[in-house]
DNA sequence: GAACTATACGGAGATAGTCTCCGTTTAGCA
DNA sequence: TGCTAAACGGAGACTATCTCCGTATAGTTC
């Protein structure tokens, strides 16, 4: 009756040894790049999980793949996070700053995820260029949102907002600051788009 | 007569053969970076400059080390912008965006360069935490002259400036993109720092 | 210009990570 | 119980990092 979030979505349904296999390596995956960031052996996620670095290939064919899949959660809380902010009938600058801080620490869950997902944004050979475009039609939401409300400037554009505020979520993560610490970087960007007043 | 720049700082003065393999080092350095990114292989420079890994490594201990001595000459180039900026008499919102341009460029010097820059920038143990101060000096310098003219808004820091702007460097790097697109990201910043008319 | 020595060289090889190939095992089915 | 498509796993090829130490030589001294 529990909803198996876990677990591969959908497909051709795998062998159950095979399922059992690759959510263990989900979850070795999520332990060794909380410990040693995203640079973790491969090897060494697949001896974790219990299985031969073969079985590790098959399943995830490079690094971003394996990211990506440890990832499947987390494009469906970014949405939700936008959605919620949206929803909450906030004045926009409230809105926004409450977006950008939750986009930040969503975006820093995974050591190194930051300079990844930048570098997938616009790389539509990426694995990880689905949770971007998550991540982009999340942020255009809310930015438009603003938008409606008359709260931006000029020529403000999505599209600029959600690179510099990842810019701000990679600075956080490369230079081993607290999400918190983002504060300050965040009221300049809102500042920045915002009309005075 | 002429001055050469390229070669070791004082010191104890090197034994010509190693002043020579240190130089050339550098220059293979210049091009494997240009062409493979800061990821380029270490043997494959010291095959580049004609010698083997061991003179490699026992000049440069560590990879950034290398990149530091790479960037010997970056260091004084920002520091020369900057006061370039500092003594042009521009009004503020225009010096800041000469000076954030420039340091967008300097940063893309070298792919992957950006990303370690933001690393070291709290790390004093890093070989280029040197070069941040450098960076950071010169841009606290512009920031103050800003100031002075009255232009900033209250509690902007240069520190986070600094950070943001290395942010959008990073963006630029990571994403691929030239560094003449990092332009709205750095309206966004000039707009959030600036007093508004 | 020969001899001496501190300085520097270089490359073989230890270590470690990535990724593949293919012989072996097993889940699921009839 | 037997069959087979699906999956496993680990040996090993490949590549990169970094060290150790026997060899070579720049610079000096007489």
């Amino acid at each position: 009756m529990t909803a198996d979030v876990s677990t591969q979505t959908a497909q051709k349904p795998l062998r159950a040894d095979a399922q059992r296999n690759y959510d263990n390596l989900i979850e070795a995956a999520r332990e060794a790049f909380r410990e040693r960031g995203a640079e973790a052996s491969l090897d060494d996620i697949a001896k974790r999980a219990g299985v031969g670095p073969g079985t590790l290939y098959r399943h995830f064919p490079t690094r971003d793949a394996l990211i990506d899949a440890m990832m499947r959660d987390w494009a469906e809380r970014i949405d939700a996070d936008s959605q919620a902010v949206v929803d909450s009938g906030l004045p926009a600058r409230e809105a926004l700053q409450i977006w950008f801080t939750r986009f930040v620490d969503n975006i820093g869950l995974y050591h190194g995820a930051a300079a990844k997902v930048m570098s997938a944004m616009d790389d539509p050979k990426s694995p990880i260029y689905r949770k971007c475009q998550v991540l982009a039609a999340a942020n255009e939401k809310v930015v438009a949102k603003a938008r409606e409300d008359g709260a931006l400037r000029d020529g403000v554009d999505a599209r600029e907002v959600m690179r510099i505020v990842s810019g701000v979520s990679t600075v956080i993560d490369q230079s081993g600051l607290t999400p918190a610490q983002a504060e300050p970087m965040l009221a300049i960007v809102l500042d920045g788009i915002l009309l005075p007043d």
